[in-house]
DNA sequence: TCGTGCGAGACATCCGACGTCTCAGCCCAC
DNA sequence: GTGGGCTGAGACGTCGGATGTCTCGCACGA
């Protein structure tokens, strides 16, 4: 195995073992480097990975240090990975979706806040009865990551929102080619922000389902 | 932006713009550097990172390609940044595979082959009546594996790979001090088994919940 | 006491050199 | 003519050092 992934399994291991904790700062490259026995450029390529997918922070004039490790933190490189989809396989993280934000939603339905409530209802009403497709689209994404959030798991949450992220392109779209795709969208966030209001799980579970549905349909049909 | 993020970015956006598509060779370090703007090391600390999460191949002696941009070469990396994560957050992990593994089962009722169907068979009659803890687990893995396989999804099926990891430490260790753990493993895997070939996919889903919510209970309480 | 300026420390980037590996083409033996 | 081994070019792997840039902490002065 070449130096430099030798030294990504060590400071993984490192991390893993708890030698390195959370927040914990790293030896300066140069002194990390001897200690691995490599040269603080190949060490420098082994850090540079491990920040890509947020394992590490480098900060310019500071040190190099463990992130918090947060699922959050980790997944976001998910959706770096997921940009690199193309549209061939929308289909398969839409189904991955169908599955997951029903199941989160109807988990927001417990324990979803007042406050939390009332802020979307906010959202909705600030967007009004004629969006422009763009407005609409980022408010879905909010809207959504508001309700997951609430579902109270953080991986849930993270993993929701790397596989939001491909077929934003393919809402627009639709908002664009399909005429009452606004209109029922809208409604939708309406019916499903009242399940939650309800408390109705099993409601909220299957306006969710509908609304992300109605999305997958009209994009197996028009491919 | 430091020189290497950009890069980073320029590549990632080469690949999702289709001037590099799957399987294709860049330009030898030293002309890509050029190209780019920058160092050779530089530019290798780009390479590196990609590389870790399989969207570049590096061949030494050869030359760098861009992977097949499978979902389930790229989800691969999923795992390795599943492994950082401690025992705290297993619990969160569980609750997602509790969401997808149902669905996928119930999804592969509908689709699983008679030779697949006869594979999980033969699998589970090879593992006997009294199978070591470790045997188990590692049936256990193999057994959801290839069900899922056969939902037809492969970025749930890599999904499901990724977070199956994390817990399998937790699966031996109830394997371990749970007495009647082991043969209510070997009974649910019949049971979501036979569901599959009578194509009953809600008894499928079924077994396929409560044979991880078993998991996750008893993590729950042991923690 | 507060703000500014300076300097030490750490990462950022680059250059050039040499080692190692892979592949393809040439040459020789069969 | 064909197969196998050898060799050289090309590409990645690794290294050491030099210089730029940024951050933080401390000392100084208003």
């Amino acid at each position: 195995m070449a130096v430099t992934d030798e030294a990504i399994e060590k400071i993984k291991g490192m991390i893993v073992s708890g030698a390195l904790r959370p927040g914990d700062r790293l030896p300066k490259e140069s002194e990390l480097a001897a200690e691995l026995g490599l040269s603080r450029n190949s060490l420098r390529e082994a850090v540079r990975a491990l920040s890509l997918i947020r394992i590490l922070d480098v900060r310019q004039g500071d040190g190099t240090y463990v992130t918090s490790l947060d699922p959050q933190l980790l997944l976001e490189a998910l959706s770096f990975v997921v940009d690199f989809h193309r549209d061939d396989t929308v289909l398969e993280f839409l189904a991955v979706r169908r599955i997951l934000e029903p199941a989160a939603t109807a988990m927001a339905a417990a324990r979803i806040s007042e406050q939390q409530l009332n802020a979307l209802t906010n959202q909705l009403d600030k967007l009004g009865e004629a969006p422009s497709v763009e407005e609409l689209v980022a408010c879905d994404l909010e809207f959504h990551r508001g309700i997951v959030q609430s579902s109270g798991n953080s991986v849930l949450c993270s993993l929701l929102d790397g596989l939001s992220g491909p077929t934003t392109r393919a809402r627009i779209w639709r908002g664009l080619t399909q005429e009452d795709a606004v209109s029922r969208t809208l409604h939708e966030h309406r019916a499903i922000l009242a399940a939650l209001r309800d408390r109705d799980a099993e409601a909220a579970r299957s306006w969710a389902t509908v609304h992300i549905a109605s999305v997958e349909q009209w994009l197996r049909s028009s491919l």
